[in-house]
DNA sequence: TTCTGTGAAAACCTTCACAGCT
DNA sequence: AGCTGTGAAGGTTTTCACAGAA
């Protein structure tokens, strides 16, 4: 069982177990069932026992899953053990709005600064985060063994901010801006584009 | 080739290809080949030729695909044609920044209306857009036929007021609460789940 | 020759059916 | 009996390989 052959997929609704368990746990529940989990998270039953069986046994038969044993599995398998320093570039609209956000905290990740091409903006604090110059990125990088980015600049910075960022070590990116950024093998990019979910959307509603 | 039988990711990938195809109308590009094109996009060209083929003989053989023609017609596909009225539910602190983001306008979405439960926010107006009574959503969905939301309240009450929502005879929500919204069939709900996207992340960066 | 269109094959993912613990 | 684990079946999406038009 490597990494490398458990579905994309998989991972992805690891993570929405992983929520659904943390809710659980607040009610002091202790064992669920895969058919009481899967309906939480949206799936079907078999696929949740599927997905589960990629890292072993981890159930118990005819009694169920004991909510904070897989709870806690779930979140070494998905390396979600340690804290994970994230950086924002572009303090925007957006950006600012983000780090306002308490969510990323709450599952684990903390914005430890922010940066921007703005010289008005370098030294001021938003949301208790200090935005530092651009340029300082690849030196900060290197000494806060930063791995991830949030990426909340304009569409037409995006792609030339991203090369610098892979060049600075960056290795996974969470973009914000609507364009495909080009990144190099072993670098990776995930895409949250507001409009083309409204597209998307609007397509199938109707 | 009826709407049933399109992949749904080709319908999502459609409108990226419709983004590109934007970016060279606007630097006066008049033709692509579908390999430059799917790179741009982030595919394969076969795929993008798969993805384009459901709707029939789009390209020139030997040539390629004339670019305006081509994002009329995806742009048409997608019933883009004309603006959409979304509303937004909850201005907080995300709500308000999305209601200052200008790129749905751009992508033919216009955001109408903001409704909150805070009465002191009641009347105020977010970047231009008005800031209504949470108990007037009914009403204002059915006089202006609305069918989509964007919907960005505090997780504890992303799921009571999707059930208003779907109430009130809306179809499409894009949930940016950090959980699984359960609503009936025919009503479309995409999520944007920002912790869910970095955890992704953090488990495929090495 | 260039580049699209497309049936067929391959890869991938989900669901089923039931075996196997408790 | 109740519920998980899993090989096999089924379904969907992607890729291949090449036919066909400009």
């Amino acid at each position: 069982m490597t990494k490398e052959e458990i579905p994309r997929k998989a991972i992805y609704r690891l993570s929405i177990y992983h929520r659904c368990l943390q809710a659980l746990e607040e009610n002091s529940i202790e064992t669920v069932s895969s058919k009481a989990l899967a309906r939480a998270a949206g799936v079907k039953p078999t696929q949740l026992r599927k997905d589960l069986a990629y890292f072993g046994q981890l159930g118990t038969r005819g009694l169920g899953y004991n909510v904070n044993t897989l709870a806690e599995f779930i979140g070494d398998a998905l390396g979600r053990t340690k804290l994970q320093p994230v950086i924002l570039v572009g303090a925007g609209n957006l950006g600012t709005a983000l780090l306002r956000y308490r969510g990323f905290n709450k599952e684990g990740f903390e914005i430890i600064a922010a940066f921007d091409r703005n010289e008005s903006k370098w030294g001021k604090k938003a949301s208790g985060v200090e935005i530092h110059a651009f340029h300082e990125i690849k030196k900060f990088v290197e000494e806060n063994g930063v791995r991830m980015v949030i990426l909340t600049v304009p569409v037409e910075e995006a792609q030339g901010v991203a090369n610098d960022l892979v060049r600075a070590g960056i290795q996974a990116i969470l973009n914000f801006s609507p364009t495909v950024l080009q990144v190099p093998d072993g670098v990776v990019v995930n895409s949250v584009d507001l409009a083309l979910e409204l597209e998307n959307l609007s397509y199938f509603a109707r």
